[in-house]
DNA sequence: TGATAGCATCGACCATCGTCGATACGTTCA
DNA sequence: TGAACGTATCGACGATGGTCGATGCTATCA
């Protein structure tokens, strides 16, 4: 793969992390970029983290996602798989519930690489 | 649509353009960035974008992505009609050519969305 | 132990997406 | 005018995504 190779050669030059407009954007680090951006890629899920943002205690269980947002338990259990994967959200168990928070770190990082 | 009204009172607040983290994100608020963060998910865009960024007199013909890229014509015209879409990109036809030019107000506003 | 509640996963359905090859459209130039 | 070139669009295909209802799993509590 020329890929890692370029990957490697940014992180070489100084580059913290992976920018679209510090340019070239080498095929592999595109590839990475485009996942979180593809979890921001719905309405729902924006309103998860948004939801998850505004919350007080910085957490918000399952449970509560469902009224709010209007959709079944199983649907909104499915985004969240989706904005933890590309870890955007942590999910904590604590007695039947499961807590989700935000993670900030990660979405700086995707707020980084478009920054002008 | 309550949620036209949402939108109107997040005017009204004196915020300038949605943000996922100020809160509450109005449905028709997540609608409008799911759709620019849609164009952000798929490493060709975020390479198109990256090219544009890069680029020194800041404009790209689409001839000129294709062999980067290594993407067919068609593919390539796609993907930047979905950029030209979400008001990332705008193509400006001179002659038989068709230069493409990055929108760095509209990814600015991308990114202010999801700032701290 | 059994019953209940919260969450994750599964299967199915329809819609959308990324890609290609082929074709249509616009422009330039001989 | 016609030929050649750059771009956009079309049709088709397989893959992925969003959604639901149903089911499975885990923790709590009587």
């Amino acid at each position: 793969m020329t890929e890692k190779q370029s990957m490697l050669a940014v992180i070489e030059e100084g580059e913290c992390c992976p920018s679209v407009l510090a340019t070239p954007l080498a095929a592999g680090d595109a590839i990475e970029l485009a996942k979180g951006f593809h979890a921001l890629g719905d309405p729902i899920r924006l309103r998860v983290l948004s939801m998850l943002a505004a919350a007080p205690t910085g957490e918000i269980c399952v449970c509560e996602f469902i009224g709010p947002l209007g959709k079944t338990q199983g649907t909104i259990s499915h985004h969240l798989k989706i904005l933890g994967g590309a870890g955007l959200v942590h999910g904590d168990r604590r007695g039947k519930w499961v807590w989700y928070s935000l993670d900030r770190e990660r979405l700086a990082a995707l707020n980084a690489a478009i920054e002008a």
